[in-house]
DNA sequence: AGTTTGCTGACCCTTTTAGTCAAGAAGTCG
DNA sequence: CGACTTCTTGACTAAAAGGGTCAGCAAACT
């Protein structure tokens, strides 16, 4: 059962690229090359992304011989929502709030969807609100089998609340 | 703050026109044109769309002077997911189920976004999934103010449980 | 100076989405 | 039957969005 494609690409880029430079925080910049290698994004690509990006404060970059990008946050100070609503084009002309037509709809809030739609939009902006860097690297941490401690751990499963 | 397109216009018109449908049970196959007049669709789109929904089961057709399109079932017995999951195109190639990436990703369900990208996905089904189309119809009554009887009601907004 | 790295705007290509058309099949009416 | 209406269907085209590339410039370091 496919769902419509909730995330372009070019966002995905973005939030693989945060989630990156957060693993590699506090070893200096990182170039974007690296970025693009560790991730497999096309570099061309990656640049025009993270030059965006930057625009939103949560990454700086630094030119020259030990150049390249690093986060100026920490990573549980960056929601997936920072990055994903940044991302997104501004809009463009009017649009309808409440069911996400391209252009203003005829029927305004008015309309017998607007209800359901909000519901939809609220409900992923709650994932993405309630959802860090810092979640998305301890996920990380514990799918690669890099426990931190050898400390006996229950099962927190994904349904458990890994997340 | 705008969000990607959760919607194909293929899809909202899909629902709308089954939603048209659903007000006008009860009165004999509604034509084409009329469904598109009263949803502002474009007819010829609108063909295309209708004969592929028919293949659902849910809407059938009848041709001929009185012909057009009904319902086959009781509004209540529609869900929004029905029609938006019939409505996707079947997925072409494996693609990676967690992360909604086109293609199969190359993290597979070991990826540290996958577990939001499930809640994200749930979250939206939740919602198609709970609402049917008398859902929907209930929710055009109340706002054309069309209320069945003048008795009193308590404010049951949006947020309360109106849909 | 020369190298490394980011910056930036313009450009292009592919895929998806949206929409159109025309000829045909199946009913209805008289 | 014949005229008319309405759905059917596949092929086609147009437009937009998305994904990606490039070249030349601007800093920062050695």
């Amino acid at each position: 059962m496919r769902m419509t494609p909730i995330t372009l690409k070019k966002n995905q880029y973005a939030l693989r690229a945060v989630f990156e430079l957060a693993k590699r925080r506090g070893k200096g910049p990182t170039k974007i090359s690296d970025i693009a290698d560790a991730q497999s994004i096309p570099v061309r690509f990656l640049e025009v992304i993270l030059n965006k990006l930057k625009g939103s404060g949560m990454i700086d970059a630094k030119r020259g011989f030990y150049g390249g990008y690093y986060l100026t946050r920490a990573p549980k100070q960056i929601r997936v929502a920072d990055i994903m609503n940044f991302m997104q084009a501004p809009p463009k002309q009017e649009m309808c709030a409440a069911c996400l037509a391209k252009s203003k709809c005829p029927y305004g809030h008015r309309c017998a969807f607007s209800a359901m739609w909000n519901r939809v939009n609220r409900a992923v902006l709650q994932v993405y609100n309630e959802t860090t860097i810092q979640d998305l690297l301890d996920n990380d941490r514990q799918l690669q089998g890099k426990h931190r401690s050898p400390r006996k751990r229950h099962f927190k499963t994904q349904q458990g609340r890994s997340l």
